[in-house]
DNA sequence: GAACAACGCACC
DNA sequence: AAACGGTGCGTTGTTC
């Protein structure tokens, strides 16, 4: 129902303790570029209230509610930590109400989370779609409006092809909206509802196995997470503006210039696409291998082994794009007023329990820059000032882990007697190089066969299946780990880590063969994968709560490393905070380890921070 | 015109 | 029978 001004206090006094939905509905998708909510579903059993706080031509005005009122009068409800709240895509409205002064002390779960905890195998998470597998509807109403009266802006930034949708919620008539929000709220609620009680069935088969931790506690940790992550967007990281200017028009000048040379050359213009590269190296004499559609393929290794000028040219010219539009571009495009970007920090973003980063992907900018390179990726990331930046990170997580769960006792005591690192200790074992050793591993950890061990090492099969069984033979336990999970995953169709998060393995359709497949051999990698995102996403709420009340703050997290702002008199955080991510797992033989970095200057330029911890 | 597939490439 | 895991995002070329 669509609240009145003369039902408003009444009606937030029927808001007793128990179970919500809450969305909101905002003027567009940017909160960090002046969108607003301007209205508040608030649903309950069956019953869905309408906050509307925008006025429309010929609205009765008793539906347009003061928006500062309404909240102040909701905080008993959205500081009630008895009060459990389901929302879709929590991140999106907490930041609304976060920007209303609004701080939501419930419980909160995001449909969206859940969905993945549930059942990490689905081709979407979108609230229509989870919806739909438990029989209940999304409305369609206000995207169809939209695209119908295209209620949106194309937004084109220099240097980019690609064009930004900015869509006009706020120009949705109220009758349209109205009772789409009512009915997004009712079902997020249903929704919500349904997946604890499938989390509880889900949870009490698992109870017999082995894990440190049951999936109920998985889900309070994810579910304290959403408002750790919540912080950590809100706090973004600061861009230095002149210098992404300066490295823009730099790296455009610099892909203008390949362009040029390129046709100087060749003759034809500058198209990095395998029509126009097949006619230029064609042309050119050079032989180049197919992709598996059978496409001409120009990979920057293909091109490496170029005796064409043009090669140089192709390779620079994708360096100097790439760099300029989606990385300088992109940090000035999302940057809000204060020169912060707040990237989207995709709690379910993925299979194995990784996030996932978007707008802009914050997690694979470059690290290093390339010889001749004069504008470091990283180099664009500043500390605010009286901070400075401390980046800690965990190191070998994935092997670690590993030899941790399989208990290959030989290998760990090398590692904790001797000191040496994982790769060090498995090439001492072995009798090889370091480097040979930590191919061994990677391919291991990723499931490769032994043609691609052989690639990587640059050896016959035979040898690379020679050092296949030489690996296992010495480390046993490791073979008998990967065997076993791969089994659980073909027979049973899921695992779990000691996290207590189940990865399935569905029957599906092989592409190639037609056939079924579990992809069993993939288990392995995302068992181990799972664990070490649990790991850092446990140390998380940790930190979070270690931090609270001081300064320095969280805004990054890589799959294994933490990115923090410490306060110029926080120092003695960093090492609080490592212990603190070492800790989040609890080691059977083999513990983790933390090492520290800092920088004053920028995330490119950092030090080592003291001595391992 | 817009959506999609394919490719290439940055990260862990 | 064998299989190198997980992401986001840019452009090009094709298709609806």
């Amino acid at each position: 129902m669509q609240v009145r001004k003369s039902q408003l206090k009444s009606i937030i006094h029927e808001l007793t303790t128990g179970y919500y939905a809450v969305d909101t509905e905002t003027t567009g998708l940017r909160p960090y570029h002046g969108d607003r909510l301007f209205s508040l579903i608030i649903a309950r059993q069956g019953k869905a209230w309408y906050f509307n706080f925008q006025d429309y031509p010929g609205i009765d005005s008793e539906l347009v509610l003061d928006k500062e009122e309404t909240f102040k009068d909701l905080t008993p409800f959205f500081t009630c930590t008895e009060n459990v709240i389901f929302m879709h895509n929590a991140k999106f409205d907490l930041t609304m109400l976060a920007l209303e002064g609004v701080e939501v002390k419930c419980q909160v779960y995001d449909t969206e989370v859940l969905g993945r905890l549930l059942y990490n195998r689905k081709l979407k998470y979108s609230l229509a779609s989870l919806c739909k597998e438990i029989g209940l509807e999304k409305s369609q109403a206000v995207d169809e409006y939209i695209q119908k009266n295209k209620l949106y802006t194309w937004v084109k930034s220099p240097g980019k092809e690609k064009r930004a949708k900015w869509p006009h919620y706020d120009k949705v008539p109220f009758e349209v909206i109205a009772p789409y929000g009512e009915t997004d709220g009712n079902i997020t609620l249903k929704l919500g509802l349904h997946q604890l009680a499938r989390l509880g069935e889900l949870s009490s088969t698992l109870l017999t196995q082995r894990t440190t931790q049951t999936l109920e506690g998985l889900v309070e940790t994810e579910s304290k997470l959403t408002k750790v992550c919540l912080k950590m967007e809100r706090a973004g990281v600061l861009i230095d503006r002149d210098y992404c200017k300066k490295a823009f028009d730099y790296e455009i000048d610099m892909a203008a210039r390949a362009e040029a040379e390129f046709e100087a050359i060749s003759g034809i213009p500058l198209v990095d696409s395998r029509i126009t590269l097949a006619k230029a190296f064609d042309a050119a004499g050079e032989k180049y291998p197919l992709t598996e559609k059978g496409n001409a393929s120009f990979t920057e290794e293909v091109l490496e082994g170029f005796t064409s000028p043009l090669a140089k040219i192709v390779k620079d010219h994708r360096s100097a794009s790439k760099r300029a539009g989606t990385y300088f571009a992109n940090f000035l495009y999302f940057a809000d007023e204060g020169g912060r970007v707040h990237p989207n920090m995709r709690q379910a973003g993925t299979d194995t329990g990784r996030f996932a980063y978007a707008h802009p992907n914050l997690q694979n900018c470059s690290k290093t820059a390339d010889e001749g390179c004069i504008y470091p990726v990283r180099k664009a990331f500043i500390p605010a000032p009286g901070y400075f930046f401390a980046m800690i990170d965990y190191e070998q997580v994935e092997y670690r882990v590993m030899l941790d769960y399989a208990g290959e006792m030989g290998i760990i005591r090398k590692i904790m007697d001797e000191g040496l690192d994982v790769h060090q200790a498995t090439a001492n074992i072995l009798g090889v190089t370091r480097q040979q050793a930590k191919t061994l591993n990677f391919m291991l950890i990723y499931g490769g066969g032994a043609q691609k061990l052989a690639d990587a090492l640059s050896v016959t099969l035979k040898e690379a299946q020679e050092f296949k069984s030489e690996y296992f033979g010495k480390l046993p336990k490791v073979g008998l780990f990967i065997n076993k999970v791969m089994s659980r995953a073909n027979t049973r169709g899921f695992i779990f880590n000691l996290y207590g998060r189940v990865c399935w393995f569905p029957s599906l359709p092989n592409p190639r063969t037609g056939r079924e497949d579990r992809y069993a051999y993939k288990a392995p990698n995302h068992l181990i994968q799972g664990c070490c995102a649990d790991i850092i996403k446990t140390a998380m709420v940790r930190v979070d709560d270690y931090l609270q009340g001081k300064n320095s703050r969280m805004l990054l997290s890589i799959h294994d490393e933490l990115l923090l702002e410490i306060a110029e008199n926080e120092e003695y955080v960093i090492d609080e905070v490592s212990s603190i991510m070492k800790k989040a797992y609890q080691h059977k033989k083999l513990p983790l380890e933390c090492s520290a970095d800092f920088s004053k200057t920028s995330w490119f330029d950092k030090e080592p921070w003291g001595k391992k911890s």
